[in-house]
RNA sequence: GGACAGUUGGGUGAGUUGGCUGAAACCACAUCCCUGCUAAGGAUGCGUACUCGUAAGGGUACCGAGGGUUCGAAUCCCUCACUGUCCGCCA
């Protein structure tokens, strides 16, 4: 959630800052009032109350030393009923402020270029050269059906579309990635969690998917639990309404978990293959950081994804997303695209966001500043999505006779 | 799934015949004082959030969560969650 004092107080730098974000002036005015009006059905009824309790605590008094309570009774009684429509107003109030406050995307800091989509984004720079085919490269989904790696047939059996089954050599490669990267990360710093894939509703507020995403969710029937659509979910809440010590920061974590995306609004994209995927495993990277370190781990973390996508000889390019295009908790993000010979295009692998306070004021992550609370930065990034970098390693290392060579660094994990 | 017990501040843990308890005591922690030798003693402070105020200092809410009874609830009632123990079941 955005910081409401701040857009009281700077309405204008505000406003401009998430026009960037696609998000009308009209919208924070109308945030604006609401939190005016909150305020002012609160002071009214605190107010109220505070008559009520020193009435009450006369009352006590009265009744101990035997004196005549009929007229306090009466008093107070009436106190009583004349805050009821107090309360009606103050609650409304919350209600309706809430409702708009957590669909509010962040505010995207100054340095990320304006901009409506993807076609806005500025490429960083490229890593690795893309191989020189001396043959047509083919896209995965041949090469799956000829090594006999992936069974979408069966994987719409199972399940429904948008799901598959990996078979044999690609299983293994799939595990054998997971645990390259759960390896790679733990070198950087980053401890291994093996988190629950069920995660209840405040955690999935704390992180920004609810309530304004809640129809790109998997939801356990009966249950106060829906299945994560990323590590992020878990891991940042790990911290969920704790104090952290300053001493205790940064806190880096990784983890491996499968990540379950209904990809409402995405019908009909990336049917063919296994790009988009309602269950796709990813390992991801989360950091809680001091306010004043969260740019360093950022770049950080950004290069870590980087080196493990190099170090597996896959080409890629780094991006900085433009405000059009930034999700709805991030204040900036870096994607890093693998290059697809196959499809002859940039694949987005890997997400990078630090979505400073905007998590932690949700999520109540905190840390001690000397004898102040302040509120943490969190981070989040792939390192990487793992199905997609199989499609990269098909693609890339493909044979003209359709056979797959290994990348070197993977071959001690199979 | 069934039965019983419990859920209090950073920790341990009082308080459950409703008001004087936002919460004792102890520990931990912070600052200061004393003293000096491998550590001890003393004083004070020390929950979170919102809100009013330049500040000093007020106000409101929170004793697992939500609701109820009452002038007034950590204390009574209801629902739910969680923890523990026993039984059942099971990877």
């Amino acid at each position: 959630m955005i910081d409401l004092k701040y857009l009281q107080n700077n309405f204008n730098e505000a406003s401009a800052k998430l026009q960037k974000k696609g998000v009308d002036s009209e919208t924070l005015e109308n945030l604006q009032n609401l939190f005016k009006r909150l305020k002012g059905a609160n002071a009214k009824l605190e107010a109220a109350k505070a008559e009520q309790n020193s009435m009450s605590k006369l009352f006590g008094q009265y009744m101990r030393e035997g004196k005549d309570i009929t007229e306090l009774k009466a008093k107070v009684d009436a106190n009583k009923e004349a805050m009821v429509p107090l309360q009606e107003a103050a609650r409304e109030a919350e209600e309706a402020l809430y409702a708009v406050a957590l669909a509010v995307p962040n505010f995207p800091d100054d340095s990320v270029p304006a901009g409506t989509d993807e076609e806005d984004n500025v490429e960083l720079r490229k890593v690795l050269e893309p191989r020189v085919f001396d043959f047509a490269p083919k896209e995965h989904w041949a090469l799956a059906e000829e090594n006999g790696w992936i069974d979408f047939e069966r994987g719409v059996k199972l399940a429904k579309s948008r799901f598959s089954v990996l078979r044999g050599e690609a299983a293994r490669m799939e595990r054998a990635l997971i645990n390259f990267f759960l390896d790679t990360n733990a070198q950087k710093g980053f401890e291994e969690l093996c988190v629950p894939f069920m995660n209840n509703a405040q955690m999935l507020q704390g992180t920004g998917q609810l309530p304004k995403f809640e129809e790109d969710l998997f939801k356990i029937e009966e249950e106060d639990l829906y299945l994560i659509p990323t590590a992020e979910v878990p891991l940042t809440n790990m911290y969920n309404d704790e104090i952290l010590l300053a001493d205790q920061l940064p806190v880096l974590m990784t983890g491996y978990t499968p990540c379950f995306r209904k990809e409402a609004g995405s019908a009909g994209r990336d049917t063919r293959g296994m790009i988009r995927q309602h269950q796709f495993d990813k390992v991801e990277m989360v950091a809680i950081a001091h306010p004043d370190k969260s740019d360093d781990i950022f770049e950080m973390m950004v290069q870590n994804a980087s080196d493990i996508l190099a170090a597996l000889g896959l080409p890629h390019r780094v991006v900085e997303l433009c405000g059009g295009d930034l999700g709805f908790s991030a204040a900036r993000t870096i994607d890093l695209e693998v290059w697809l010979p196959g499809q002859n295009k940039y694949r987005e692998i890997s997400s990078i966001s630090n979505t400073r306070d905007f998590q932690s004021r949700r999520a109540k992550i905190r840390f001690k500043d000397g004898k102040k609370n302040r509120l943490v930065h969190t981070l989040n990034g792939s390192a990487l999505a793992v199905g997609r970098t199989l499609i990269a390693i098909m693609e890339n290392y493909q044979n003209e006779d359709g056979s797959i060579a290994i990348p070197e660094v993977l071959k001690k994990y199979l």
